[in-house]
DNA sequence: CACGAACCGTACCGTACGGTACTTATCGGG
DNA sequence: CCCGATAAGTACCGTACGGTACGGTTCGTG
């Protein structure tokens, strides 16, 4: 949560604060909500400060991305020993902060906001939203399935790809369908972490890794 | 928007070829470059009309995006009897014909334009996009895995959870990076439409579907 | 106290879009 | 040949947005 990135404070406590009530304005009303009007009447400041800080409207959207990536941090894996139990648990624990992450009001809003950006920018807001916004959580579960590689308990070549099985097993076609709208499918997200997780064992497990997991149903 | 009949041809040629330049401007302009007045012009007819025939812009996208669906068709599995080979044949014709769908310019354009206007409509385009778009491939995917128990060569309780499993391996987090507008991981679609079946094989298939399966790496 | 920088609030400008109204032209049927 | 319907083309209106300019206010500093 605090300063942990290159980025000391990348902008002020009124400039966050600022972004804070953009993001809130964004997330209840969607990218035709996000007027610069808005974000200054909201925020209580001036359009033209707006404009000194962040360039133009899509300075403005760079920075909210950039804001809300540094306030989701994810803490580094400690260094472990990993046993086939806790490797079982730190998947399924991620899994389910994925899950959460995904499915949060603001992840979703900027997300939605850079597809629909996308077309006409260039993609640099989904550059940026995959890069500041991704790399974190990535890093975190390479790390974890390379640990789990070096106690024996996954087997693959490609580290990579094992992730990218991971990540479809446990979002499907989640993602998409809520950026679409669709509700249903967030029933229970921890049974369906539970559930990758089980998927990704049994295809990239060890015998160790296996030795206490269910039976095929 | 009129009666909400079973597509025996929605629109007339005309309206149909409307669509279809409104399409093109989308494709290759994004939302924005989507104007009634543009549309108009492309497509050498007057708004009144549009105004007439699609009632106002969001008919004009539904249409779009209903057009759209009726041009996509997708064979109905015949009743053969399913080998091993023949399942796994047609699990990656499937995966592939995905894969390509979802990678089209017409389908990313039309997600892109649903999920931006998903916040502030409700997610009409939204669910249309899905029960339209969606239930084609759908149904021909559970027929297939459906087809795959009945010959004794998948093994699920739940074939709604076993056709997500697939399509999680399938698609990971390609389509929506596409729809970000990350071009990378679209390199080798055939070789990911074999490793999505191969794991699915290994997580669904009974003994006899896995006889003349490749090892594990 | 005085000065200047930062900033708020607001008014303003140009533009572009969604939607409507009106005029003209094409065309099939009596 | 005329008539009604359909639709093209265009002009128009209200609105709302991005971006800029300006007067008034706060506040830190010498």
């Amino acid at each position: 949560m605090s300063v942990e990135n290159l980025e000391p404070s990348e902008f002020s406590p009124r400039q966050n604060a600022v972004l804070e009530q953009a993001l809130r304005l964004l997330v209840d009303g969607g990218e035709k909500a996000l007027t610069t009007s808005g974000v200054a009447r909201a925020a209580n400041c001036s359009k033209e400060s707006l404009y000194k800080w962040f360039g133009d409207r899509d300075g403005l959207l760079s920075a909210m991305i950039a804001y809300q990536a540094s306030k989701v941090r994810t803490f580094e894996r400690n260094g472990e020993r990993l046993t086939s139990a806790s490797l079982h648990d730190h998947l399924v624990i991620f899994s389910r902060d994925l899950l959460e992450v995904l499915a949060g009001d603001v992840s979703l809003a900027l997300n939605r906001l850079a597809i629909g950006q996308s077309p006409r920018d260039g993609s640099k807001l989904g550059k940026l939203l995959l890069e500041r916004g991704r790399r974190q959580i990535d890093r975190r579960a390479m790390g974890l399935i390379d640990s789990g590689k070096r106690a024996g308990l996954l087997r693959f070549n490609d580290a990579d790809e094992a992730y990218h099985t991971l990540y479809g097993l446990i979002v499907s076609d989640l993602h998409v369908r809520m950026l679409l709208g669709d509700t249903t499918g967030v029933t229970d997200t921890a049974r369906q972490a539970e559930k990758a997780v089980t998927a990704f064992l049994r295809l990239y497990g060890t015998e160790k890794a296996l030795a206490d997991m269910p039976a095929v149903v």
